[in-house]
DNA sequence: ATTATATATGAACACTTGTTAATTTAAACT
DNA sequence: AGTTTAAATTAACAAGTGTTCATATATAAT
């Protein structure tokens, strides 16, 4: 009954450790944030990290899929209905984006994670399986479901995919750095809608 | 003759340490290059460097800027011609990026300074002067003469250039990190011209 | 030759970093 | 109660950081 799965469940430290560190690192990133000022959050020496966690990189690691693995909300019956109604699927999907980019937590360790996604492989992996993939697998079953009742016209659905979502992706990058100088996004606010109005003016049929 | 302008012009070293920093930012990073490893490739002592530099993050600017003054090879002239041959501007574009992002030197640097955009403010806003604000401003120009000659559908010129440019950052991050990892592009090799031929597709009149 | 200036040096400052080792405290199981 | 094990502590390591200061050298202009 005590084996390597079930042990370390007498303080609950590791689970502060974690929140303290989802915090901390959105803040100020990964080597903003040290194992001392993570220990001195949690209330206790550097040194009783090391009882939890491996190392810093592991915490950081699992802070981050945390933050992919949080999917847009699409069940697979979900996604051929949804589909059925054309634009608005493209609607729904860039409104939960755009929810993403605005939301504090989602917006700060947008950024720090592009940062290590740059630096660290074991994020990359997760980027490109748990975001891109993820999402061009849903997209593609859109198009696919759209094109079949002629809704769009027909086109090689990766590709559309891609398409779409490159341009969410850019908006929300170019977003997140404005907000960051504390730069009015108004300007830019309308954006996810605009992609969405030429991008549908673009495939329909 | 000898004001601000037109001192040390002695011994070149000013000359030596952007060239030394070009090359070792673009391998290590900011923060994996040290003044020290600057100043010992070139072969002084990092106490000398500051006789150039104010200091590091000096340096680093310079060289950012050299990377992001190289700007796409459109005369004013020229962008009126080529954009009344439609398609064929657009390729010319994706072709002049894709040749960057599968440039060797440019590749590393434009890792780095994707690091350096999320951190660093002087940075953000040379992106978005140099980059971001230059492309759209062409590609603009670009669509509105097309959107003139009745070439494509009619629509916001900037809209447009906003869709074709994200599309195309994207593919230039997702090649960069694969590379980076050394894993095969052959598969996105030809993304730029896919891009290209969606995108016409979508727009054409 | 003397002065002025640019450029270099060596040494130090003041500080932070992730990680480990030996040891003690505290809780749970027998 | 005693034993086992988890979890915490104190202390140190070994290294690297950007930057500054007083000083020395070399070059160009006077």
């Amino acid at each position: 009954m005590s084996d390597n799965t079930m042990v370390h469940k007498r303080t609950g430290t590791k689970e502060k450790i974690l929140k303290v560190s989802k915090a901390l690192f959105s803040e100020y990133g990964y080597k903003g944030t040290s194992v001392r000022k993570i220990a001195s959050n949690v209330g206790i020496r550097e040194s009783a990290i090391y009882n939890h966690y491996m190392n810093k990189e592991e915490i950081f690691l699992e802070v981050a899929k945390d933050m992919f693995s949080s999917p847009f909300s699409f069940n697979d019956g979900e996604i051929r209905e949804s589909a059925m109604k054309g634009k608005a699927f493209l609607h729904k999907f860039a409104m939960q984006y755009k929810l993403l980019t605005f939301d504090k937590y989602n917006e700060s360790m947008f950024r720090i994670l592009l940062i290590e996604l740059l630096q660290n492989k074991d994020i990359r992996e997760q980027f490109m399986n748990e975001f891109h993939n993820k999402n061009i697998k849903v997209l593609s079953e859109g198009f696919f479901i759209m094109m079949q009742n002629t809704l769009i016209r027909s086109s090689d659905p990766m590709i559309m995919s891609y398409e779409f979502l490159s341009t969410l992706f850019y908006i929300r990058l170019q977003i997140t750095l404005m907000r960051y100088d504390s730069i009015s996004t108004t300007s830019l606010s309308t954006q996810f809608e605009k992609h969405v109005d030429f991008f549908w003016e673009s495939i329909k049929s």
